[in-house]
RNA sequence: GGGGUCUUAGCUCAGCUGGGAGAGCACCUGCCUUACAAGCAGGGGGUCACAGGUUCGAGCCCUGUAGGCCCCACCA
């Protein structure tokens, strides 16, 4: 038969067991409607990505859940696939063909398509091989990509769908233009950052007149696209300013001074120069009053020949220029530092222009409704809670979306122009002939669109949407999401309001946040910083299953954590830790294996320990239909190590050794607490366990019949293991081991000196529970001897004493008792049993509390009251004796 | 400017609907007890940031203060 190696090696068994799985197609899911189905959509990394800590912890999240699910009999999907990336990607690409000295335009679009797709190809699997590494269960055989044919199919179906309900659009306005990249970007993908700046001073002389307006201005260089000055209609500074004509300065371009209650009569001068072209807020201005708007800048930042003399100028050399001349016409009042928002694209860093072009939007005040509803309502449930409010945040603010992106990588946007007319037509496939002038050429737009747009459909877009097909009846809506908040505007907004434009419901029931993973000093894991700790390198080291229990450990959803080797390895160790109570186990287990045996031939350690386990059972699957990951994982680690091994096993040892009439029943228990304990932790941990338990499996076949654990039956509670009595019995001894120990320890006694243990209770239940637990009492208080008994014959005086409300336990150690010792340990006792007593008089005493705390509550406090009075009786009998 | 969040043992963090403060690591003491030294047994250590309030009762609810982190935002 199998045998566990003597030491356990993550490294040797992980792989092969991956394998396993893989070949038998667990992870596998196809409609099945005599089964309930459970979906997670897989956030798709980027082709460009490797593994990081960020998808080695919501891939462990996701990974737990879909196993749990899946044993307890779902139809468990966990659908997976990966992102294009658009921009990223192309960077990329853009940077290695830089290395070979090629130019993106000197291949051309078709060309550079090609080398994108070749990149594709060589690295897109490298993120899912990885992933693979970590124990992911997803459902490989469906793995889909945001380029491929089904999916590109279902953006065009919403583009084309979206344009004719007027929701899309193609609109002129000022938008967020990256000068490097050389595309516009969504609002999202600006990152505004306090940055310290300057504010200049400059005077507008005014036409005709021996005076100026004096403005103040963060960005000189924009002015040289001013077309006016506005001031506020009531500033009593610049009454006799409204309606006059200034001179910009450099330029002499005459500006109307306009008045506008937008200004602030706080901030600079007061006066403002407004740059439409070049200003989201001087846009408005301009539209409002029809000013021209005047584009200065080139596309890769640069004036242009609107800016005379500046032309060819990089923004930041005409801003010196310009305030050099100013200051040399004596026209610069003054210079302060000034700290203001300034817009990076959150790509390459690079700051972001305002720019008026012309761009696709998706227009959002509609389509955002039933989103904002569904969240309300908790249709959609955002977890934790606190994430609605960051939802709403955004909803609530929110302006149309920009999806036009001038990139190559991606899903060209479905609008031809007929080279004839320039008529526009949208639709999925090129038009045979124009329907203005039945032309029959056509080019299509340039632009392509943002990556998130395909992402935004992507619960339904994996299932086969927009064809009809049964995964997309059977699994959408899908159950649950896991993500990081940091893509909750980017990603998780757009996914909810196009499956309810798309689909008519809600992409998924709930959606579980994580946080950041950062490194031990709390700082985020980056390049830059090269702090970033590599999870293949973790898992090499320690195991997947250490990971992966660090990562679902030690957090709470939505916040974020600082990784700790120090704690994988405590990971480590506790597989270890279960590994060897496995191999503990297996050595004593005969060949045939065990059968169940019935309840009456249990001992009472048997039942506290079924009856814990069943207990455990029940919380922790409470805790995962919750999604609270990290409580049920310490439930099981406190369980499996502590009670199981550290009290259960030892107590057992002695029904092993040698024939024991209920040795059969200990074997019995042994490995039914170990299945149990291997399946609860399975999805925590699936190596190990899996290991465990097919190593395990020819003994227990009988009641567990799966060959692998994964789809073995998730435990379930079952009153036929609730055995309250024993549980209490079974704890009045640990206390009676833990109070004897302590004293022992206290005294300095050794543990190779043995001494007995007289039990003395007045009760004969208590009495009879010691007398049936006698063996294992012995071995773990480390008793020569044990006698239970009535009254206090044969007890020597100065005995070593330990309290229990309804026995004392006597422990003679003759000589090595200092008794002194022993009086003090037993004063510290009076002292703490005395505390209680009084905080229960206290309360007990107080008629508020009589009358308006909940009766479980007072019982509670009448029952501890009457405990502590017991033990302290005890404890001053034996002060007395002591002191005689 | 608006909003969120955090402040609990030396460190990192749990603490679910208010009912006697927890874990891991670190530290101290004693043990190579035949599953495990990646271990066993025992121990020390916290006015739960501060100040008020609600309550019979507050780490938890409310208000304010201080400090840290984060998000959003078109004040030139």
């Amino acid at each position: 038969m199998k045998e566990l190696a003597k030491t356990y090696n993550p490294k040797e068994i992980e792989q092969p067991i991956y394998d396993n799985w893989l070949e038998k197609k667990y992870f596998h899911a196809e409609p099945d409607d005599s089964k309930k189905p459970f979906t997670i959509i897989m956030p798709p990394p980027n082709i460009t990505g490797q593994l990081h800590m960020g998808h080695a912890l919501n891939n462990t999240l996701q990974d737990i859940i879909i196993r749990q699910k899946r044993m307890q009999g779902y139809n468990a999907l966990w659908q997976p696939g990966c992102d294009h990336a658009s921009i990223a990607t192309e960077v990329k690409i853009i940077e290695q063909l830089r290395k070979e000295g090629i130019h993106k335009e000197d291949l051309g679009r078709e060309g550079f398509l090609k080398r994108a797709w070749e990149w594709k190809e060589e690295y897109g699997g490298r993120i899912v091989t990885q992933l693979k590494k970590m124990g992911s269960s997803a459902d490989w055989d469906r793995e889909r990509f945001t380029m491929d044919q089904g999916v590109s199919d279902a953006v065009l179906e919403v583009f084309v769908k979206m344009y004719e309900k007027g929701w899309i659009y193609k609109g002129t306005k000022i938008i967020n233009w990256c000068p490097k990249c050389q595309t516009s970007v969504s609002d999202a993908e600006v990152e505004h950052k306090d940055t310290a700046g300057k504010f200049w001073h400059i005077n507008y002389p005014i036409k005709g007149e021996d005076r100026f307006i004096e403005i103040a201005t963060t960005r000189p260089e924009t002015m040289l696209g001013d077309t006016a000055v506005v001031v506020h209609p009531e500033d009593p500074r610049y009454q006799n300013y409204i309606g006059k004509t200034c001179i910009l300065p450099l330029v002499g371009r005459e500006l109307p001074i306009i008045a506008d209650s937008y200004i602030d009569l706080e901030v600079g001068t007061g006066a403002m120069k407004v740059t439409p072209a070049h200003d989201p807020n001087d846009f408005e201005l301009g539209k409002k009053y029809g000013l021209e708007e005047i584009c200065v800048f080139t596309d890769d930042g640069h004036i242009n020949e609107k800016g005379g003399k500046y032309c060819g100028l990089t923004t930041e050399e005409a801003r010196a220029k310009i305030v050099a001349e100013l200051e040399e016409l004596g026209l610069l009042v003054k210079t302060i530092d000034h700290e203001h928002a300034v817009g990076y694209h959150d790509r390459c860093g690079t700051i972001i222009e305002p720019m008026i072009k012309e761009q696709w939007f998706v227009k959002m005040d509609e389509l955002i409704k039933p989103a904002i509803k569904a969240v309300d309502e908790g249709v959609v449930k955002l977890i934790p809670g606190r994430m609605s409010k960051l939802y709403h945040n955004w909803t609530d603010n929110i302006r149309d979306w920009c999806i036009s992106r001038q990139l190559w990588w991606g899903h060209r946007i479905p609008a031809y122009y007929c080279e004839e007319c320039g008529e526009m037509v949208v639709s999925k496939e090129q038009p045979e002939k124009c329907p203005k002038c039945g032309c029959t050429h056509f080019h299509q737009d340039e632009d392509c669109l943002d990556t998130w747009f395909s992402s935004a459909l992507w619960p339904f877009s994996t299932l086969g949407w927009p064809e009809k097909t049964k995964d997309l009846e059977y699994f959408y809506p899908t159950d649950l999401l896991i993500t990081g908040y940091d893509i909750i505007f980017f990603w998780v907004i757009r996914m909810i309001f196009s499956g309810y434009e798309q689909m008519g419901k809600e992409p998924f029931k709930a959606v579980l946040f994580t946080g950041l993973v950062r490194d031990d000093q709390g700082r985020k894991m980056s390049k830059s910083l090269g702090n970033g700790i590599d999870p293949l390198e973790v898992i090499d080291q320690y195991g997947a299953d250490a990971l992966r229990f660090t990562l679902a450990t030690g957090n709470s959803p939505g916040n974020d954590m600082r990784f700790y080797y120090e704690r994988v390895e405590a990971n480590r160790n506790f597989a270890n830790k279960i590994w060897n109570a496995s191999r503990f186990i297996m050595m004593n287990m005969p060949e045939s294996g065990v059968q169940k045996v019935s309840a009456d031939k249990l001992t009472d350690a048997d039942k506290w320990i079924l009856s814990k386990a069943n207990k455990l059972t029940k919380l922790v699957t409470e805790n995962l239909d919750k999604y609270e990951i990290g409580m049920a994982a310490d439930k099981l680690y406190e369980f499996i190590w502590e009670e199981f091994c550290d009290w259960y096993i030892e107590m057992v040892k002695p029904r092993l050794y040698g024939e024991d009439d209920s040795k059969e029943a200990a074997l019995y228990t042994l490995q039914k607490i170990l299945i149990t304990a291997l399946k609860l932790l399975h999805p925590y941990m699936p190596f190990v366990t899996e290991e465990i338990y097919t190593t395990l499996q020819p003994y227990v076949a009988e009641e567990n019949p799966e060959e692998s654990i994964m789809i073995s039956k998730w435990p379930e509670y079952s009153e036929e293991f609730n055995f309250e009595e024993s549980e209490n019995e079974i704890e009045m001894i640990k206390e009676a081991v833990r109070g004897i120990r302590n004293g022992r320890a206290e005294m300095n006694v050794p543990l190779s000196k043995k001494a007995a243990v007289h039990v003395v209770s007045k009760s004969e239940a208590v009495r009879a529970a010691f007398e049936k637990g006698k063996v294992f009492f012995a071995t773990l208080a480390k008793a020569s001897e044990v006698f239970v008994q009535e009254d206090l014959t044969g007890i020597k005086d100065d005995a070593m004493s330990v309290s229990l409300a309804e026995a004392t336990c006597y422990v003679p150690l003759e000589d090595l008792i200092d008794k002194d010792k022993e009086i003090e340990r037993l004063l510290g006792e009076q002292k703490r049993l005395e505390g209680e007593r009084k905080r229960d008089n206290g309360l007990l005493s107080n008629p508020n509390f009589i009358n308006k705390a909940p009766e479980a509550k007072i019982n509670e406090e009448k029952e501890k009251k009457e405990k502590y009075t017991k033990m302290m009786e005890q404890v001053t009998a034996q002060l007395e004796k002591l002191n005689a």
